[in-house]
DNA sequence: CTGATTGATCAAGAATAATTGATAAACAAA
DNA sequence: TTTGTTTATCAATTATTCTTGATCAATCAG
């Protein structure tokens, strides 16, 4: 019964970290976003600005979310802040299939 | 340049798809929800009720989404309404870690 | 037929998430 | 110091999703 419990609490809690990084995937822009991250490595926001079209607040907004979950990183440079998709977040979670989106060699 | 277009459009497509998937993944309850379907295979809604405690209107809800994105499959039998794990989706979506989350052997 | 059960759907409200434009903080260059 | 650049964050609006209780259609049992 008290195992049970500890089962229970551990899978809601799996569920949960689950849940924030499905919904980190859930969006068009995001997987364009991380997409672009795939092919050209780790970019500035200036440069993503121009690659996604859209502003610069809410490519930060996107950006965040993500990086949240792990799916990219994070790297500042002086004023300049470059991502990077986080190739081992996308493996441990997507098929081999759907990570080839965000896989350079494919 | 038209195959660049075309492309795009097709890779528009797909984010368009993932997105409408990762969303369906996107929630808890709906992923509790696989987890009992993968744990019990073929279940009724009066019976799903019972395990996950919600009422039955809110649980079909989160059915229908998970059956619109074709993560489970339904079958009806006079007034009976079952439900179980569509486990290639799973399978072509998810990781073989995750997998095992809905994978009855794990 | 009558009455009960199963499950989908609807409308209204509550809760979350996304978008926008503006501002602020950190740094760099002149 | 002053000016310009880069990026994050904020507040307000808009849009989307979730929840709830009620109802309806279909089926079944008596």
């Amino acid at each position: 019964m008290k195992e049970i419990q500890l089962i229970d609490t551990s899978l809601e809690k799996t569920f949960e970290l689950y849940e924030a990084k499905f919904k980190a995937l859930a969006d068009q822009k995001r997987l364009h976003i991380m997409h672009l991250l795939c092919k050209h490595g780790s970019t500035c926001v200036c440069d993503l600005v121009d690659m996604v079209g859209m502003p610069q607040s809410k490519l930060s907004y996107h950006l965040k979310i993500l990086l949240d979950v792990n799916l990219i990183t994070k790297e500042t440079k002086g004023t300049w802040s470059y991502y990077e998709l986080n190739q081992d977040e996308v493996n441990h979670l997507l098929s081999s299939e759907l990570c080839c989106l965000f896989r350079p060699s494919c």
